[in-house]
DNA sequence: CTGTTAGCGCATTCAC
DNA sequence: GTGAATGCGCTAACAG
């Protein structure tokens, strides 16, 4: 025994007791080739129930699970999907406490989906704004051979992962993005929904609806100022002052609920293109002494955990994350399949939860 | 071309350009054998520095990148770490959109410190209270093969979990489990942390200080309440009444505070055994008018986003998650390359962080 | 409907 | 210090 394998069973502190057990003993045990075995294993055609229950019958006493490295090596799929995320801010928002939504919610949706196709979700960051990026992809694609790729904004509209995908033959979800192009696009109307709030707001009385925008890097900024921007103009409500820039982070709504704050004629309600920025308005309100939803309604482009939690708990936009993400997984395993009953260009519900702090507007 | 080619090339829009690079390749650019390749991908020994370079710079002119799963079947490890989780609990905090915290920082600390090995960590889901469990724990092991296996509280205690590792001969590490036992032990000193928070609070002039116990099937919980009790006894102010059980959960908080007010003379400052629970005893408290922290302090025996986020802020004990996972992810990648000049029975420091729910007693 | 053959890309063992 | 042979566990292509 060498040293490593001795230092390794130090650890765990017993000899292997189990060996691997492979097709190879399935067919032995069911009298069977190697091949029929696989068929039965992979639900193939062409055996008889006869022999597929002896096999099944032959599996499931000797505890044999097929091994994916070769599974992949042997054949066309590696029984993984990649979902590829931005590394600094999904970093920070673990390192700060912050938290994440957006990637619990992909998760969730993520590895049911994969896990009820005996797929299973490998989670990547990449640095996205680095110059070695398209060599991280690259060598996660090598290694891991992927089935396909789940992408979320804002790589959902980069050319250069695009390409790459496209380079290694590997299929891709964009979700997030409403665009044509490559790979299929799974979205939610944010349009729709930036208006939704707005005709909340209207009904309970607000004439004075101010907007904070989230990065114009993302899509969906656009889109929700889009739809906030009809909306108002069909309430006849619409005015340039009302609408303040933003970056979906904390600071940058402080900046611009003060900007919204010092126009003629401040905002009854405001809507803020993120969860966090829907925060610092709260803050902001509790610090200037400002009653929500009393004297100003809020309502928050995402539904997280502390959105939820706050006090009182944000009215907000709930963005089906988890099931664009269970959606994507479904459609690139059902593309490995050979099948595609379902067509790109997906778009999903978003519920809008009307909570605590919106109210009628008193002024 | 089969049916199912063609629909991945429909997908992804072009035909595969990129073929495969693989060692042959390099080796045939280089004009070395495939070993020499091998070694030099490894870091092996016995390579001329000029055949190193000549090696590297094929590498690099080819973009070459080594198959995990080749590398898994061919030799003796998959560059993958398994990280296992209770599946009802961590789905229903994601669905509930209570978040996650724990995966979160396990997600963190695990796949920052697996990438920088080259190794990777596969996020893996089981059901705990099932007979199936260990059924999914060896089909999980035989397809993955891990070269390591992280488990979390529950799983951390649970003997068939350790019997399977053994079996498969997996080095294991046990996060948040203080007991001697098979695997690497990594966790922090709740009895400590339990007691940092009574002397923050006695300090404060808190003679009544209540304490809402976690679910037994915790040995944390046993911890934590006896290092609340011997620091109540040290100041002398330990009340049997001073206790009331809970299970983590939202609803056994409230349960708890309801009891923790009907005695005698009631608590000023309640020491939560989580999050969630401090969570509840501030909505209770803030429902029933009770200033925090002028008439109730609290603290919360985590540190999450919503705990962080809540108005007050919470006064939290920051327990090392991140820290505890990559410290297990490096020991298991240690084990693997053979060397371990660290051992098992780690115990990582807490952090104790005041906000703004404890202050002075004033009654 | 079933079995045989070949090979996926790499690390391991042994020659040289 | 380097190369050649062997096989990991499985699926694909074909033969029967």
């Amino acid at each position: 025994m060498n040293n490593r394998a001795a230092l390794e069973e130090r650890h765990t502190g017993a000899p292997r007791t189990r060996q691997t057990v492979t097709i190879k003993h399935v067919a032995a045990e069911a009298g069977v080739s190697l091949q029929t075995v696989s068929r039965v294993i992979n639900n193939g055609p062409n055996v008889t129930p006869v022999v597929r229950e002896r096999v099944q019958a032959a599996v499931a006493k000797l505890g044999y699970f097929p091994n994916l490295a070769a599974r992949r090596l042997g054949g066309s799929r590696s029984y993984l999907l990649m979902a590829l995320n931005d590394r600094e801010p999904t970093v920070a928002g673990w390192r700060e406490g912050r938290g994440n939504d957006w990637i619990d919610q992909m998760l969730l949706g993520g590895m049911l989906t994969c896990a009820e196709h005996g797929y299973r979700m490998i989670f990547e960051l990449v640095d996205s704004h680095s110059d070695k990026m398209v060599d991280q992809i690259q060598a996660a694609l090598s290694a891991l051979r992927p089935d396909g790729v789940i992408l979320t904004p804002p790589h959902t509209e980069n050319a250069a992962i695009a390409d790459i995908l496209l380079r290694n033959g590997v299929p891709f979800a964009r979700l997030g993005s409403r665009t044509e192009g490559e790979g299929l696009s799974i979205a939610m109307n944010d349009a729709l929904a930036a208006a939704t709030a707005v005709d909340h707001l209207a009904e309970l009385g607000h004439k004075r609806i101010g907007f904070i925008t989230g990065s114009r890097d993302y899509l969906a900024s656009i889109d929700r100022l889009a739809g906030y921007r009809g909306a108002m103009d069909r309430h006849g409500l619409f005015d340039p002052a009302l609408v303040a820039e933003g970056d979906f982070g904390y600071a940058s709504a402080v900046q611009a609920f003060e900007t919204l704050s010092a126009i003629q004629s401040p905002p009854t309600a405001i809507i803020a293109s993120s969860g966090e920025m829907a925060l610092a308005v709260l803050a902001m309100a509790r610090k200037l002494d400002i009653p929500v939803p009393e004297a100003l309604s809020i309502v928050s482009f995402d539904d997280t955990p502390t959105v939820r939690m706050s006090a009182p708990p944000l009215t907000a936009i709930h963005q089906p994350i988890a099931g664009m993400t269970s959606l994507a997984a479904e459609m690139l395993i059902q593309i490995k399949d050979g099948r595609s009953d379902l067509s790109s260009g997906q778009i999903l519900p978003f519920e809008f939860v009307v909570r605590g702090s919106t109210g009628p507007c008193r002024s």
